[in-house]
RNA sequence: GCCGAAGUAACUCAGUGGUAGAGUAGCUCUUUCGUAAAGAGCAAGUCGUGGGUUCAAGUCCCACCUUCGGCUCCA
């Protein structure tokens, strides 16, 4: 789609947003209106509704919302003064919000109208909307703040899209309905992958298949530990309050974090009481690394220092934002900490944009790159952190890599730089994370000893390249859309021996395969192969081993692939390197 | 947390006030089979939890739990 389309699209959408807020408005007059733009995926309106609707009555709005349209042959545009724009929306308080800003900001106040509805905009629809909006559709109520903020009053809002045609319209549904059958959390029982439970809400239950996964890419993470010079350590789940004190996190964050008072054992209270230890599970591994640095006397030759730590961090989110293994209470990250001197930001930091790269080239998935500099609620010296940025930002453009950069998204110890991901439905999720921290080792009062033998405040990098393992695990099943690649797959190979009398030679190839390291089961279960066929390729298992009389004459295995193609008889060393080979290269 | 929707057998779902159902999976038996579903039978549910209304509740009302879609792409 070039720019002009774009463009026309946009009209289209924002145009129907008029018509949706039109529609509301015949059907209940004393609504208020706040504001509808058009999104990337359709557009919303945004409504204080005197009485609450429900997703049962987006019929009846599509409905009325084609009979208006049929007055709308075109937008007519006045500008007009504040008093008449205040006067016209009187009851409004988020309109009169909406003028107070336009006026402060010195532009001009302009209305919309088509057909019979006028309203305070920007502008940019369709020039005929009657016959510019081809087809619309209203898909979804939800609420939302006004302004996105939580002391706001809920409003009421419906999402729906519009295309110039019907085709477009019908060919988009079509993709959204493809979309929820790659759904981690829908692929995830299927496959018997994790499971989630009452008994734990927003935490998963891994099942052997997702464990396999799991491990698979913990084993990944540790060999490019390794290659890139990092050691990895564990460190207390449960720490007293005292530690988070001390990382500002017990001030900052506690709010999202499991806090345990004696009560934990008796139940009785959440609040701390006298005289009773209280503890805080972790939620991020940054204290107990910051201590773990402390435990001896630190040179400059041990810089820079990376420790690599995996333990299980827990977040209380809100109960509303949990969603699957994309945002979840219980968890694991690549996560590490990288003790530096100044000098060493600009090295370490290629080294971690090449750590990326490495690391997430396998998978052959798309990520944007945003880089956050410096929050208003900063603390440290705004020298150190010009320094920082100048030098992050030289070696982001030096790398070539495509990155976009957001004024004050920072955090708000130091700069930072996300790796961005999409899920199936289009939804923006964040997985690795890049953090230069300029505060934590004064907090914490690390030390190094430099080559004059003084000391030396160190510089922290936290980061973790594919973030969450569960997160990436969630991604990376809606990616493949299940069909994990044969490295990853948590069966490798599924034997199919035909009939009874072959299992013997079958058991044979299951110990040579697993000898070779292959992750093998044997299905020699009493059904047809058929039966055996469909439920493999259902599963998603790369490979189906099948042994009847013929492979046991020639002492060979044949092999079909989940997506139906016969890859014909080989025999087992054959069979074996050629796996071992797509192992090794991450097919 | 807030707005909306949903929760019935292990899974996917039907069931709008009057005896709790289907398909799949499971179990038993029969079948030993050549590239996406062999056949028969059996078993399986405090209808998310707790209250309430009613002669009678899966169904109506209230509270809670859990899950899903949203909660600044900004006139």
């Amino acid at each position: 789609m070039n720019n002009e389309e774009k463009k026309h699209l946009e009209e289209i959408r924002h145009s129907t947003a008029h018509l949706l807020a039109a529609a509301v408005l015949r059907m209940w007059p004393d609504t208020k209106l706040t504001i509808g733009p058009a999104i990337e995926s359709g557009f919303y309106y945004d409504f204080d509704f005197a009485n609450p609707i429900s997703e049962s009555d987006l019929p009846k709005i599509e409905k009325k919302m084609r009979e208006t349209l049929k007055d709308w042959e075109k937008f007519s545009h006045r500008e007009v003064t504040e008093k008449e724009a205040k006067e016209f929306y009187k009851n409004n308080p988020y309109k009169q919000e909406l003028i107070d800003e336009i006026v402060a900001k010195g532009e001009p106040i302009t209305f919309y109208k088509s057909g019979r509805f006028e309203d305070l905009c920007r502008g940019g629809h369709a020039e005929n909307p009657r016959d510019d909006i081809g087809a619309f559709t209203l898909l979804s109520l939800a609420g939302a703040y006004w302004r996105g903020t939580e002391k706001n009053k809920m409003l009421t809002r419906i999402y729906g899209t519009a295309f110039a045609t019907q085709k477009e319209l019908d060919e988009y549904l079509q993709l959204l309905e493809e979309a929820k059958k790659r759904d981690h959390k829908k692929l995830g029982r299927e496959l018997e992958l994790f499971i989630f439970d009452e008994t734990a809400p927003g935490m998963a239950y891994w099942l052997p298949n997702g464990l396999t996964l799991y491990n698979t890419l913990y084993d990944f993470t540790r060999r490019m530990y390794k290659k890139f010079g990092y050691k990895e350590v564990a460190t207390p789940m449960l720490n007293k309050k005292e530690l988070y004190e001390t990382s500002g996190h017990w001030e900052h964050y506690r709010s999202d974090m499991f806090v345990s008072p004696m009560s934990f054992l008796t139940g009785e209270s959440t609040e701390p009481l006298l005289g009773h230890e209280v503890f805080g599970v972790k939620p991020m591994n940054c204290p107990n690394a910051m201590t773990l640095f402390k435990f001896k006397t630190r040179s400059y030759h041990d810089l820079p220092l990376r420790l690599a730590e995996t333990s299980s961090l827990h977040r209380f989110e809100l109960s509303g934002t949990l969603n699957g293994l994309f945002r979840i209470r219980q968890f694991r990250q690549d996560d590490a900490h990288i003790f530096i001197y100044p000098e060493l930001i600009q090295s370490e930091f290629e080294n971690l944009i090449m750590m990326i790269e490495e690391m997430y080239e396998p998978f052959g998935l798309t990520y944007t790159l945003r880089f956050g500099t410096r929050p208003e609620k900063a603390l440290g010296e705004k020298k150190d952190w010009d320094y920082a940025e100048k030098v992050l930002r030289e070696v982001l453009e030096k790398s070539g890599k495509e990155f976009f950069e957001v004024a004050g998204e920072g955090a708000f110890y130091g700069p930072k730089v996300d790796i961005l991901m999409r899920d199936s439905l289009g939804r923006e999720w964040q997985t690795g994370t890049v953090q230069l921290d300029l505060q934590q080792p004064k907090r914490f009062h690390l030390a190094y000893i430099d080559r004059e033998g003084k000391e030396q405040m160190p510089f922290v990098f936290h980061r973790a390249i594919l973030g969450s393992f569960e997160r990436f695990l969630g991604i990376l099943t809606e990616h493949y859309a299940g069909k994990f690649p044969v490295w990853l797959s948590p069966v490798q190979v599924l034997i199919l021996p035909i009939a009874d009398r072959h299992t013997a030679y079958a058991k044979e190839v299951v110990d040579a395969m697993e000898k070779a390291g292959i992750r093998i089961v044997l299905d020699d279960r009493q059904s047809t192969l058929q039966a055996k066929i469909r439920e493999a390729t259902l599963q998603k298992v790369p490979f189906m081993g099948i042994i009847g009389d013929k492979e046991i004459a020639d002492q060979a295995i044949s092999i079909r692939s989940r997506d139906g193609e016969d890859l014909g008889s080989m025999n087992l060393s054959r069979f074996i390197q050629k796996i071992t080979e797509d192992i090794d290269k991450k097919a």
